[in-house]
DNA sequence: ACCGCACCCTGAGCGC
DNA sequence: TGCGCTCAGGGTGCGG
């Protein structure tokens, strides 16, 4: 699932790699998707443009062109950024695994969960966007233009400060989780990090936001960077599609004190962790150590 | 204004 | 072996 960890991990990776090069050419899918700019509009404003920079804000990525337009990717719960070379499973469902086996090149062959593939002038590697449950979103901005999905974003989860969560929390009685993971307050937490980030602040995800003291809101807006920054240090999450661009899984879910461990002793004191849903998301816990 | 909840989608896992 | 059900959850939008 990505969150900001794990798209400012693609972010970072990809940046090496499609930085200064130029589109040639962009295939679209033939299934229906999503796609917020119709698919033969995509193509045109892309074709020929060469990608300057590529910028995250919250979960949303964005790539720069050099005329000034920009593409709007959001990867959903099952969106997939890679590269051609990126030959792993998790880029494969159950029926379409069968194509991995018979790609002894070790090439990406596209499949019907593939829905743009880009390729550059250089005709070095291509780079996919690839999206099982079509939740992600793909819009082209022209120059100058924005979208509401930017304008809502909170302040970038990465940079939250005591300030800023008191602030948000005033007189909210919405359980604190469920402030974490309003996108128009702090952008880029998600689920995963939610969760980790209150075990490490030792605070109940229940909890309801204006019940916060200001050294516990001290404490949360700290460990909420704390988290996202070792997240990204170890290549975000994989858990069930997230590689990052070169194929490879990330670490952090090795490291998970709470987060799908319903059931396991906390490891700090051993105690079962705790699952319960708040918000209509699954929340884990230590009853003991968080209060 | 605030908050809960249904919905979009597909694949995995499970009980029968 | 296969069918049908449930669950996963980011974001949007609606109703109370």
């Amino acid at each position: 699932m990505p969150e900001l960890p794990e798209v400012e991990v693609v972010r970072l990776r990809l940046r090496a790699v499609v930085v200064n090069r130029r589109i040639a050419e962009v295939q679209t899918a033939r299934v229906n998707y999503a796609f917020l700019t119709a698919p033969a509009r995509l193509r045109s404003n892309l074709q020929g443009r060469r990608i300057t920079e590529i910028d995250r804000q919250g979960k949303y990525l964005l790539f720069l062109l050099d005329d000034h337009s920009r593409l709007l990717v959001h990867l959903g719960m099952t969106g997939q950024l890679f590269t051609s070379h990126a030959v792993s499973p998790r880029l494969y469902n159950k029926q379409s695994r069968a194509g991995l086996a018979h790609t002894p090149a070790r090439v990406f062959v596209p499949d019907k969960h593939t829905h743009l593939s880009i390729s550059f002038s250089d005709r070095g590697e291509q780079l996919h966007f690839r999206d099982t449950r079509k939740f992600g979103k793909l819009l082209w901005l022209a120059q100058g233009k924005t979208d509401p999905r930017l304008e809502r974003l909170g302040v970038d989860a990465l940079s939250i400060t005591p300030e800023h969560l008191g602030v948000s929390s005033n007189r909210r009685r919405i359980a604190i989780k469920t402030l974490l993971l309003d996108q128009s307050v702090l952008a880029g937490v998600g689920n995963i990090y939610a969760d980790e980030a209150l075990y490490q602040a030792r605070l109940l995800p229940q909890r309801s936001a204006a019940s916060l003291r200001p050294e516990e809101t001290r404490v949360l807006a700290r460990t909420v960077r704390k988290v996202l920054k070792r997240a990204i240090r170890l290549g975000g999450s994989s858990i069930d599609d997230y590689v990052q661009p070169d194929g490879s899984d990330g670490q952090f879910q090795n490291t998970f004190s709470v987060y799908g461990r319903e059931g396991e002793p906390c490891h700090c004191c051993r105690a079962p962790i705790v699952r319960v849903v708040i918000g209509q998301r699954s929340s884990h816990f230590c009853a003991s150590c968080q209060k």
